[in-house]
DNA sequence: GCACCCTGATTGACGAGTCAATCAGGGTCA
DNA sequence: TGACCCTGATTGACTCGTCAATCAGGGTGC
C-alpha cells in the first residue's frame, strides 16, 4: 500500500519537478530561449521524459498558466462575493495579484511575460481565460456603480482594463528590475492603486 | 541627375520598403514567427537585400522601435515645456500615444508586443529608453504636486507606471481584438483615462 | 571599369520531438 | 517462497525540418 503510493507519488513527483524546473528556466531565458534540454536538466530529469508527461513544451507552459490563473478568476469571484465596498473590493484583486507575486515571482513573471503581455503567441491561445478576470474586474466596477459608490459616465470595461493595466505595469517593473522586492512595497502598491483609480471613479 | 535621385532613392526607398515590410509581417505573425524570407517576399524584394541593409533580423525591429520611440520621447518632452495645467500635459501625452495607434497601428502593436511587453527579449534590450518616457510622466506628475494640482502622497514615479500602464492595457485590448478600431474611441479612451487617473491624483 | 545595388542558392547550426531499449516494482500462481 | 510476467517510468541518441546568415556572381549607372 504504502509501496504503491510511494511508487504514484514519485511518478506525481517528477511531473511537479519538471513543472518547477520550467518556471525557473523560463523566468530566467523567457519560453523561446529555453530548450526542452534546459528544463530536463535544471528537473534533474532525462530529455525524454519531458514528453511522457507532455505532449509538448508549449503544453508545459499552458499548463503552468492554466493553474495559477484560475486562482485568480477564483479570487475575484471571491472578491465579487465578500460583503464590503466596492473599493475593497478592488483592493482585495490587486492585493491578490501582489500576493501571488510576492508568493512567486517566478511564476508570476513567466505567466505575464509569455502569456498575458504575448499577444502573437500563447495571449491568443489563452484569450478566452484572460478576458474573464477583466469581465469580471468590469463587473465589480458596474456593480459600484449601480450602488452609487462609483461614477457612472466611465464604462465598466475601460476602467476594468486601466485598472488591471496599472497593476500589471507595476509588477512589469519589479520583474524588469529582478531584485528582491521589499514586503512594504506590495502593500503600498495595493495602496496606491486603490487610491488612485479608485478615487478617480468615485462620484464627482 | 534625375537618374541619380532615382539611383540614390531607388537604394533609400528599398531599405524603407524593408522597413514597412518588415511592420507588416511582424505586426501579423510576431517576430519571432516571421522568417526573414518573410520581409523579403512582403517587401518584394531579394532575401539578401535585407542582410545588405540590415545586420540581422534583431537590427530590423530595433531600428522600427527607436524611429517610433523617439518621436515618443519628443511628444513627452513637448508635452512638459507646453504651458497648460499638468492634467492637460498628461493628456497630450495619452493623446499622443493614442494617435499613433490610430497612424499606424502595425506599427504600435509591434513596438507594444514585441518591444515594450517583451521582458525577456526585446524590452530588456531597450530598457533605458523605455524608462525614459515613464520618467518624462513621472516629472509631469511631480511638478504637478509641486504645483499643488496632484496630491503629494503618490510617489510620481508609481503614478507613472499606472498612467502608462493603463495607457498599453488599452491599446492591448485594441491589438487583440485585431478591428478596425472607430475613431470616437480614441477621444473616448485619452478621456477616460485623463478623467480617471487624474481625478484620482487630485488633492484630496 | 568601378562602385554599388541586387540576387537567391547554399551552408551550417540548432532544437523539437521520436523511439527503441532498459529498469524497477508489484501482482499472481503453484 | 520463488519464478514469472506486466505495467509504466525512465533514458538519451537520433532524425528531420527550419532558418539565419553568407557568398559568389550578375547587373547598372556614371
Amino acid at each position: 500500500m504504502e509501496q504503491r503510493a510511494a511508487h504514484r507519488s514519485g511518478a506525481v513527483d517528477k511531473r511537479r519537478q519538471i513543472l518547477d524546473a520550467a518556471v525557473t528556466v523560463f523566468a530566467r531565458q523567457g519560453f523561446h530561449a529555453t530548450r526542452v534540454s534546459d528544463i530536463a536538466d535544471e528537473a534533474g530529469v532525462a530529455y525524454g521524459l519531458v514528453y511522457h508527461y507532455f505532449n509538448s513544451k508549449d503544453q508545459v507552459l499552458n499548463e503552468l498558466f492554466l493553474e495559477r490563473w484560475s486562482l485568480l478568476l477564483a479570487a475575484i469571484e471571491e472578491a465579487e462575493r465578500t460583503p464590503g465596498s466596492h473599493r475593497e473590493k478592488l483592493g482585495a484583486v490587486a492585493g491578490f495579484i501582489f500576493e501571488s507575486y510576492r508568493h512567486d515571482p517566478e511564476l508570476m513573471k513567466v505567466i505575464i511575460v509569455e502569456v498575458t503581455r504575448a499577444a502573437n503567441s500563447f495571449g491568443r491561445t489563452h484569450l478566452e481565460e484572460i478576458r474573464r478576470a477583466y469581465e469580471g474586474i468590469a463587473k465589480i466596477v458596474a456593480d459600484g456603480q449601480a450602488a452609487g459608490e462609483f461614477r457612472s459616465d466611465v464604462a465598466p470595461r475601460f476602467a476594468s482594463q486601466a485598472f488591471y493595466g496599472a497593476v500589471e505595469q507595476l509588477l512589469t517593473e519589479w520583474i524588469f528590475d529582478d531584485v528582491q522586492v521589499a514586503d512594504s512595497r506590495f502593500e503600498e502598491a495595493r495602496n496606491l492603486l486603490v487610491t488612485t483609480i479608485c478615487d478617480g471613479l468615485e462620484p464627482r
